[in-house]
RNA sequence: GGCGGGUUGCCCGAGUGGUCAAAGGGAGCAGACUGUAAAUCUGUCGCGAGAGCUACGGAGGUUCGAACCCUCCACCCGCCA
């Protein structure tokens, strides 16, 4: 399996194509049905005949898709595509994602409870720290503060199975190769750019008018982040111009590949392909040697 | 030509004699995060390891001490002509 940790090129395409694959997309984003400019859907096209997973397979609405689904749901069509004996390419650059299935995360069984949440949602900071302090004063002790949305999942736990639980040892399902591709941060925001540029052309912009006119709230937009929380801004007049748009959202992506390669650069097992050569042999071979061909 | 306002660190912007390397925001950089992760949150942010150095348009001056007061110069901006 090969996991692509950045960008999403047609790279798991060139890949599944030549092992006989299939791609199980590990993005939080193209989780979603109307989410496809915005995005970077690949088009059926450029599917060229290779099957995608978990793509398309939620909506946009108030209830979040969560974590939890997703790893069932890619559990399911690994084991699906494994059975058929292909083999499963995860792609994309969702680091939680990947890492809950790579390293077999197992989750406590607390749904979320909107209507507790929104409670809590209300409440300062302060205020709701405290109330998961009483709780558990040490587990307190492990979040900031500041950060209500963690401290909301800590409380929703302990109300649901009365405690915080310990470490959770997690149970790895599949061996894995991991490839990641990283450029240099001039290259990078070069490739932001353009491709935003293009995105642009494709018409994103109406693609998000499309979606809040069929009842898709500014605050979803806005928890959608990226260029959903952007474009809504954008369509709502929260922009003089358009090269402010143009460079505020250019910049939060930049952003947030950053915080990606954060992320993955803690994944001690990922390998880096040289971007300055050709990465596509480079990851050809190592996913032969992986899978034991010759 | 006259009168008034302004010039602050990469950018915006507060600061009107000491406690100011200078609030705050943005950008940049670094990082946390096991049921929203394109989310949420944090640290750092003139140079130097340090003593210290360099900084608030420029040059002088007043003062024990100036980003803050005075003088001249430069540029920008309003109103009058």
């Amino acid at each position: 399996m090969g996991t692509n940790a950045s960008g999403k090129s047609s790279l798991g395409v060139t890949l599944a194509k030549a092992f006989d694959g299939e791609i199980v997309s590990a993005d939080s984003r193209q989780i979603y049905r109307g989410l496809d400019i915005g995005t970077g859907k690949l088009t059926p096209d450029e599917m060229a005949g290779v099957p995608h997973h978990l793509i398309d397979v939620a909506d946009v609405s108030e209830q979040f898709f969560s974590l939890a689904e997703y790893q069932e749901m890619a559990y399911r069509a690994i084991d699906d595509i494994v059975a058929r004996h292909r083999a499963p390419f995860m792609v994309g650059g969702t680091g939680l994602y990947v890492r809950a299935i790579v390293e077999g995360y197992r989750f406590e069984t607390a749904p979320p409870d909107y209507e507790r949440r929104r409670q809590l949602e209300a409440m300062e900071p302060a205020e709701l720290w405290a109330t998961l302090a009483a709780y558990d004063a040490p587990v307190a002790g492990r979040f900031d503060p500041r950060n209500k949305r963690r401290i909301i999942r800590a409380i929703e736990i302990i109300e649901h199975r009365g405690s915080y639980p310990g470490q959770i040892r997690n149970e790895p399902r599949f061996e894995f190769l991991q490839l990641g591709l990283t450029w240099p941060p001039e290259v990078l925001r070069k490739r932001i750019e353009d491709r935003l540029a293009r995105r642009l052309d494709e018409g994103m912009v109406d693609e998000a008018r499309r979606l809040m006119d069929r009842g898709v709230t500014p605050e979803i937009m806005d928890s959608l982040g990226l260029e959903y929380r952007y474009l809504a801004k954008l369509i709502l007049g929260g922009y003089p111009d358009r090269n402010e748009f143009f460079e505020d959202l250019s910049r939060a992506i930049y952003r947030f590949s950053r915080r990606q390669m954060s992320w993955f650069s803690k994944q001690g097992a990922i390998v880096w392909l040289d971007t300055s050569g050709d990465y596509v042999a480079e990851a050809t071979e190592r996913v032969a040697a992986f899978l034991g061909y010759r």
